[in-house]
DNA sequence: TTGGTTCATCGCAAAATCGCGATATGTACT
DNA sequence: AGTACATATCGCGATTTTGCGATGAACCAA
């Protein structure tokens, strides 16, 4: 019943997640290519910050920030590649979230 | 892969889970019976709002507003008996937030 | 080089959260 | 009635979060 060592920060996890839009993010990059069907640097890179910002409806700065907390609480890894940047699912986080949560809470 | 009609706001959840005291106290009553071996109300009606607030070391009223958070998203439940709030885990809520947490996020 | 695109960061104002003491409510015991 | 106890709520200052426009940095194409 121990608690792994490198267990997650589940704090800023937790307070990634409490914000609705960033909770749908989070949703949305399930399933990258929905953004942007015809684009096939979705499907290789990931989804790139303007198609984030767009589905979200809020402003350029606005969605780097979220993307930036996303990304804090290792939720989201970015890769730079020419002047995009590209957000995809840190899955390992993820599934690593639901292995412990009832061991945390 | 329908998310039910009953799913929980998610919202609220991480953002009352948000919290370093709160995670901790949600924690803490896992084991009620830790807060105060020898009273047997705890094991019968769960855990009130002073040993809760001497565990966690903060003020009465704030002790108060931290469980309310933890109210307010279902996480805790309280039951009143005479000058008593016992506080209880919502194991529903818990469970049920283990098994939608891939769906929704 | 010039202009356009993508993104991060800065600066700021509005809003939300936090934690406390003070106060109010209700209960229990004399 | 009066006192003591347990808890909730109010009011407030301090801090944090939020969302935006403006600016800056990096890249690309003409």
């Amino acid at each position: 019943m121990e608690i792994a060592a490198d267990a997650l920060d589940l704090v800023p996890v937790f307070k990634a997640l409490g914000h609705p839009t960033r909770l749908a993010i989070l949703g949305w990059l399930k399933d990258p290519e929905s953004f942007a069907p015809e684009d096939s640097a979705t499907r290789e890179h990931g989804v790139c910050l303007k198609y984030i910002q767009a589905r979200a409806e809020v402003s350029q700065s606005t969605a780097s920030q979220l993307m930036s907390s996303l990304q804090r609480a290792n939720l989201v890894t970015v890769t730079r590649a020419g002047q995009w940047s590209y957000y995809r699912r840190n899955e390992d986080t993820i599934a690593k979230l639901g292995q412990i949560l009832y061991d945390v809470i």
